[in-house]
DNA sequence: TTGTGACTTATAGTCCGTA
DNA sequence: GTACGGACTATAAGTCACA
């Protein structure tokens, strides 16, 4: 379906923010975007890039699959 | 590294193509992209959407995931 | 604290040549 | 059969005011 993988990258951000007990604002600053971009990014509304993929990724010190697997079906 | 990802997709789409014989030419009408496009893709060149990695998954009839791993590192 | 719409700038996606 | 350049249109990246 179209727009899953910008809808589990989404999730998958939003999970480790949470288990960090951030705010979108203090999340977004440490990943270097801005906030409200960051809430769009969450609930999947954007079709990110894979170099944008890639940064938050190396940002947040995981692997970009970590990012873009469903946590559910950790392939 | 900048760009990892779009290399490693451009890297399994070439594979993909080879093993089926196919021209870069057929194979990106198969995929119902431009020829030099998917050139470009397949040189690492491009940094794709998400939307897109899954279309061109979709109908190569396999897991986006499988276009985004490593074939060395099988995640 | 998070979501929404509108907006500008950068670039993805497409297609045409040429070699 | 493949690579590369230029030109164009669609859309991602990034920001803001307001709810």
């Amino acid at each position: 379906m179209e727009g899953e993988l910008q809808r589990t990258v989404g999730e998958n951000l939003r999970r480790y923010r949470q288990q960090r007990g951030l705010s979108q604002e203090s999340f977004a600053e440490a990943l270097h975007v801005h906030r409200t971009y960051m809430g769009s990014v969450e609930r999947g509304e954007r079709n990110l890039t894979l170099q944008t993929v890639e940064r938050l990724a190396q940002t947040l010190g995981i692997a970009p699959i970590d990012l873009l697997n469903k946590p559910s079906e950790p392939q």
